[in-house]
DNA sequence: CAGAATTACGTTTCCCGTAATGATA
DNA sequence: TATCATTACGGGAAACGTAATTCTG
């Protein structure tokens, strides 16, 4: 598991397709597919169903990705927190 | 930033010591020091205090690692979760 | 054919571990 | 000298992208 993988999921979970989830991150589609089955591989179980036009999410899937997004934020938050308390500036 | 480099910072913060982490995570101090520098230069801020001793940490590492735990912690929900819905069990 | 995901394959990049180095008392 | 962390360097694994394949209608 990265969070890499996790914001690859995200996305294709957002845009419920490979391809132009894969346009939002600036990747193709294999490296992007090979994310999401690498994360169900991990987790022992399917997050999405594939359907002819694209990818749906499963319950599991469903309940996976609020976590994600939790955990994205986290992450988000930490980096803040220390430019917080060092001072730290984007561009300075 | 990678969950890898999440885990050795815990590690050392809880250590006080990379070599020590080192043992714990199963791992050489070099990439264990390594992760540590790559994290405190992505963030643009110094995390640890280098003491003759070992490592200590600054304000901003304390900061940093609540953050920390709470993304460590929230993956591993994550995991549970899934496995809660889809009923599949650690050993089998 | 058309459109979607996935697999195959080659190259590059990343990351580990051993060994060497720097710094402190 | 002793004990830390860090840097240098070489080899193996991981990950990307292009191209080929599979699947459905």
């Amino acid at each position: 598991m990265s969070l890499t993988h996790l914001q690859s999921f995200v996305a294709v979970a957002e845009e419920g397709h490979v391809g132009r989830a894969a346009r939002r991150l600036h990747l193709t589609q294999p490296p992007l597919s090979r994310h999401i089955l690498a994360l169900e591989d991990e987790l022992g179980a399917r997050l999405f169903e594939r359907t002819r036009s694209g990818m749906r999410l499963l319950p599991a899937g469903e309940a996976f990705l609020l976590h994600a997004r939790r955990i994205l934020a986290e992450v988000d938050a930490a980096v803040h927190t220390v430019r917080g308390v060092t001072g730290t500036r984007s561009g300075g």
